[in-house]
DNA sequence: TAAACAACCTAACGTTCGTTAGCAAGTAAT
DNA sequence: ATTACTTGCTAACGAACGTTAGGTTGTTTA
């Protein structure tokens, strides 16, 4: 608290002026983060485009998100572990809920042919880790950009390493 | 320190008598895990063997290493940060030796003709971020065993979604 | 058998933490 | 013009933190 009163100029007891407590901050950057993700995947829905333009769809949407709010997803990615009841349950829902977007794409994908995948559940984890180790290497000032991080990360998903022979 | 104790049934203080300080927990912890790590990833060092091959390999003994150990990996992934000087430095320089393993098995591949990769360097983030991942959610009891989540993690590394029309 | 050491204890240290109380000054609303 | 609200201040609270000092006891070592 005294490192941020620090930052913003003032004194740490004058922070209580505008939050009720320590944890009220760590709650508005958690589920504000949740919104922008929720906003930005929910923007990119498309049900008439193959499963394959929607992940991609999906994956640029989020990583627009997170190369937006480096900090504040650091916060979203790690620091939930330390909300309270009833919040950090509610936290979970959220994040849940998230996930399985990217699950129907996954669903939706096998059903069309247009996917193989040994293990659902396990896809979508394996997706969504690739996506959020960026924060910690992403610098705005870097020569890749958040559009050229999502396309990149699309094709390693999607097509893997192995050399492609169509 | 106080949490510690009583898990280990003694006073704060008389853990003073086995370490100096809290930071000497933090350098252990990271430091063997270094070990650890490089121990098992050399084990299955084989020049002679493809790109492809081993990058199987590489990945399974990691995973074997994360899944060994979920709560000293946890510490190892997340709070190195919190290393001091010249700790800190040291184990960057480590952890960058590790990822060139990974680095020279893609590049082989790419020469090799096996692999084809946007970027070198992204995709063995990429990699590691897939694997660095398991440990949150990674349960002894659970029913994918080490070496099932090591095939899986292969699988969509080397392959990606696509259906594969071999 | 004496000395050294290891592993624990109790008591307490100084610091940092999140937070509250109470007050002052400026701005907005009635 | 009075009231109420906002945003800041100083001073201080109790709790928790990592750690040290100094002592006791049992086990090794010389």
């Amino acid at each position: 608290m005294r490192d941020l009163a620090n930052a913003l100029g003032i004194e740490a007891a004058s922070i209580y002026s505008h939050i009720r407590s320590k944890e009220e901050i760590l709650q508005r950057v958690c589920f504000r983060m949740a919104d922008e993700f929720f906003g930005a995947i929910e923007a990119v829905k498309d049900e008439n485009a193959s499963a394959t333009e929607q992940l991609k769809r999906a994956i640029s949407a989020h990583v627009q998100v997170l190369t937006r709010n480096t900090e504040a997803s650091a916060v979203f990615l790690q620091e939930w572990r330390h909300l309270s009841e009833p919040h950090h349950t509610e936290f979970l829902a959220l994040r849940d809920r998230y996930e399985n977007y990217f699950r129907e794409i996954i669903r939706l994908g096998i059903a069309s042919g247009e996917f193989q995948v040994p293990d659902e559940k396990f896809a979508v984890l394996t997706i969504l880790s690739g996506l959020n180790w960026i924060h910690t290497w992403y610098k705005p000032e870097g020569k890749m950009k958040p559009a050229e991080i999502a396309e990149n990360l699309s094709a390693m998903l999607l097509s893997g390493l192995k050399k492609n022979l169509n």
